[in-house]
Order: structure tokens, then C-alpha cells, then sequence
DNA sequence: CGTCTGACGATGC
DNA sequence: GGCATCGCCAGAC
């Protein structure tokens, strides 16, 4: 399938999010192609297929999915946190930091 | 094919 | 800093 449709690339570079690193919703649609898609980002990631590193994948301020998504409000802070990405006092991702640059460093799956 | 919907983003109050 | 509004684009119905 040469054209994957946008979920499919947006799949994709989630995939590529190194770890210990975030990309923002907006980042990931400008990667795409689609500057102002970061919502398709959103939706993409609602129906992200199992095994896709989406917790990764977080907002423009630094604040991540609400509610439920990864089991648990904090769960997804806890992984992040895990994989050493940097959180502020205000439970945000210090994006100054964490926010990964569109560089490939190795291969995406641990 | 028209309408609604959103795990967004920026702006304004 | 939190809440409301508008713009944006691709799916789902």
C-alpha cells in the first residue's frame, strides 16, 4: 500500500518517536504534511492499532490524553517518566527538553 | 454528497 | 491559569 492514508503515516512516525522522547499532536501533523491537522493526529491516535507507542504522543503544552486512555490518568506520566522523559513540577512534559526533534537516533521498537 | 465530530492549536478574556 | 471560540482536516454516518 504505497499510499497508507494519513493515519498510516501518522502510525508511523509515532512509531519513529525515539525513547525517552514526545512528540507533540501538531508536531506529528507537520511531519505529515498537514500543519493544521493536529486533530487528525488526535483521532489517529484514538484508533491507534495495539503496540503503537501513542503515549508518546502528547499536547502542545506539555499535558497528555485525558481520562481513561492508557488505563489511568497518571499511567501515562509514569511510562513517560519510565522511558526518562522530563516532567515539570505541573505535571507537564518539559518539552524544552523532551520534545523529540524529528531525528531517527536507532530503531524505534525497544 | 452534506453534516457532524474530534486524544488539537492558537488566541482572547 | 482556566474557560470559550474559531479554524483546521480527514473520517464516520
Amino acid at each position: 500500500m504505497p499510499d497508507p492514508g494519513l493515519y498510516g503515516r501518522i502510525y508511523t512516525l509515532c512509531a519513529a518517536i525515539p525513547r525517552g522522547k514526545v512528540a507533540t499532536y501538531g508536531q506529528l501533523a507537520l511531519l505529515c504534511g498537514h500543519p493544521r491537522a493536529a486533530r487528525l493526529v488526535g483521532q489517529a491516535m484514538r484508533h491507534a492499532p495495539a503496540g503503537l507507542p501513542c503515549h508518546r504522543v502528547i499536547r502542545a503544552d506539555g499535558s497528555m490524553a485525558p481520562g481513561d486512555a492508557f488505563g489511568g490518568q497518571g499511567l501515562q506520566q509514569k511510562m513517560l517518566e519510565d522511558e526518562g522523559v522530563v516532567f515539570l513540577a505541573n505535571g507537564h512534559v518539559d518539552l524544552a527538553i523532551s520534545r523529540w526533534d524529528g531525528k531517527i537516533y536507532s530503531v524505534p521498537a525497544d
